[in-house]
DNA sequence: TCATAATCGTTCACAAACATTCAAAAACAG
DNA sequence: CTGTTTTTGAATGTTTGTGAACGATTATGA
């Protein structure tokens, strides 16, 4: 099958919302809830989106979360919340860097519009980016396959060139005493870098990582701000510091 | 085919609106829907649009400005050509520059399964790139918005880095006194500095562009070998090196 | 935990869009 | 003017997109 024009007016939305509910298609585009399901099952087979239980989300390929079950549009909120807040904290003309991953993609709907200026090593944001008129700079470096990052040598040699107000990562994993981990040690090591390279550091990272523990330890958790929702008491306790921001889903 | 009055009128409505129906098509030239349909064929058998179900749709922002006039069937056979004589002549496992524009584009389907490294400045070739095995760098820097091809200091730094066996450019024009030349300086510059770092250097380019000359100016016309299709006489006496190469079409 | 409601995938019948064929009309060349 | 080629539109049977119905699955709140 072939796009149609459902289907670019389907990831339109999409691209503005990060997430839609089928109701929303069915009353924007006038077609029934069959055919809106069928397309969002024939954009899912082509990844340009990923079905979730009540309507879908953005795709953005780096995807290694593995398929927990929890995925509905509430969750997807939550998280979008998240990114929200992540994106509050920059202030007009500051010069950030985004890291590859899902979260860090979802800032960029709220980054547009404040002149603001990006580096990414994260192939698959830049489209996204360039839509929404922010200036972006990609590092280079070899392209890994399925994630579409950036790593190497090359990234962190061209990184190391520029210097940030803000730097937002995103990571597997945050524990008290093993801090921020990612399972890639190469994305690692451009992670670690962007962050001593900037002003201010944040991990964008949702509850559903706390207490985790990934293969490559990147920062200490004291190092950098933490944006995330509701946790528990005692990973509170542990995290608190200065820069921690938690989001309160109410 | 021909081009006809009603491609013209096609293609215009086409840029305006981005996608049309057939229906609309039919009322507004007053031709049948047979024809209509007929024409849809042809004018995406050049690559000029993309036909869906109910209608058609423009494919991307590169051939956006391009008119029905220059293209045509044989046009596109040829630069298909083209670009197969100039991936034949990489051999197994080489490391190679592959220029941003559509030229270099379409080589990459022709260099899949010889092991060949890639490095790029066309963020629009990574995908494709990947989609078919081949191992990929991109050199970083500036994002530049329509076209998708980095430039500036950032992306002529990281290219410093490497060396090439062979490395393939797209031109906008080639003349005997002015050489190769492209509209845009800092895409230029790029270009200059892979050539330097090549061991052979190729330049792409159909015979629309013989005698053409753009704004700036990237190499003399002999320091690079040319593959093109057939050229007149005077052009082929200009060319003439021991690297050019020229496509015979039957 | 269970009951209820919302969401989901599947099937079926119908309509819209499609490729193909063929003959008439128009353009062209000698 | 005559024979040939090209373009066109109608008719054909086929494929594809669509919406409603139904039972299965999944969330949610008591």
């Amino acid at each position: 099958m072939l796009t149609t024009e459902r289907h670019e007016w389907i990831m339109d939305l999409l691209r503005q919302k990060q997430t839609v509910k089928i109701s929303e298609l069915v009353e924007g585009t006038g077609a029934s809830e069959s055919t809106i399901r069928r397309d969002l099952t024939e954009l899912e087979a082509i990844n340009l989106l990923e079905r979730i239980h009540g309507g879908a989300t953005i795709r953005d390929r780096n995807i290694q979360e593995l398929s927990v079950s929890d995925k509905s549009v509430k969750n997807e909120q939550e998280k979008l919340q998240i990114a929200a807040v992540a994106a509050g904290l920059v202030e007009e003309g500051e010069f950030i860097f985004l890291d590859a991953g899902t979260t860090t993609f979802r800032m960029i709907p709220f980054l547009a519009g404040k002149g603001t200026v990006v580096v990414t090593n994260g192939l698959t944001h830049v489209d996204t980016l360039i839509d929404h008129g922010i200036t972006t700079y990609l590092t280079g470096g070899y392209v890994k396959g399925k994630t579409g990052a950036l790593v190497g040598p090359q990234a962190t040699g061209a990184l190391s060139e520029y210097r940030f107000d803000r730097c937002f990562l995103g990571a597997n994993g945050f524990h008290p005493e093993y801090g921020y981990t990612t399972p890639d040690p190469e994305e690692a090591a451009v992670k670690k870098l962007a962050a001593s390279l900037s002003r201010r550091t944040y991990v964008v990272a949702d509850h559903s990582k706390a207490g985790k523990v990934s293969f490559t330890k990147v920062l200490p958790l004291a190092s950098a701000g933490l944006i995330t929702d509701s946790l528990d008491a005692a990973m509170m306790e542990a995290v608190e510091n200065e820069t921690t921001v938690k989001v309160v889903t109410e």
